[in-house]
DNA sequence: TTCGGTGCAAAGCATTTGCACTCCG
DNA sequence: CGGAGTGCAAATGCTTTGCACCGAA
């Protein structure tokens, strides 16, 4: 457990919305270490890898990442201002995927569902 | 309706799945159509604003596009040789995301749900 | 002539890679 | 020593932009 580890998976700990490797970069810059982007992407790569984190693409071409292991949640993302907020759904939709890719012999790993709109402040 | 507009929407609906930007300049140049790859990212973000095309992400940092008007449909995709299935969900996600949201102040105007895994032939 | 469609080259951005260095067991 | 962690610069890949041209209304 190196230094910018450490720091990475608190500022991702903290952090009220998954985190692009520029928030993160960032945000270590404000606690004072001056990581580099490199580092960065590889400890990234190296977390996901490890199921620390996992990495959540809100379609804009830059991935985010939140730590694993909290309840599975879904986001409500606001096409105006970027915000993000959690949700949580009643319908295990992971349960659905998996029914389904069954009869296509479709062995279902894992799923993205992430919905997009406006939030309050910003309709 | 320019030439390349026409190929180019043509290609699409008779994909089994979403193109990228890529797949779509091979596609022309198989039926002796060289357009432009700049052309082709024009045409893209055009159709969709007219939403006659729909953007889907696989998280592999690249865009892919299929016809919209379709039923709503996800896509099952193996994380091993990126084929792509799809698939209809019975639960109406969208309603629940709606629903939930709502409760935030928040307005749903779409989702993106795929699945990932491993299909019948990689398993 | 005007404007949409087009092509080409260059820029932009997120991410990855090659290589060298350092630190520590 | 030897390997993990790091930094820097350059490369990569997808996408966008700037600018010029061309052809139809």
């Amino acid at each position: 457990m190196t230094t910018v580890r450490r720091f990475m998976i608190t500022a991702l700990c903290k952090a009220e919305a998954p985190l692009a490797a520029n928030d993160l970069l960032e945000q270590l810059a404000k606690d004072k270490l001056h990581a580099n982007k490199t580092t960065v992407y590889r400890e990234l790569s190296f977390l996901e890898k490890q199921s620390a984190i996992k990495s959540i693409d809100f379609g804009d071409g830059t991935k985010r990442y939140e730590v694993a292991g909290g309840h599975h949640h879904h986001h409500l993302i606001c096409t105006d201002c970027g915000s993000v907020t959690d949700i949580e759904l009643k319908n295990d939709v992971e349960e659905e995927g998996v029914r389904l890719g069954g009869a296509h012999g479709f062995t279902v790993t894992g799923h993205s569902l992430e919905f997009f709109g406006t939030c309050k402040k910003c309709s």
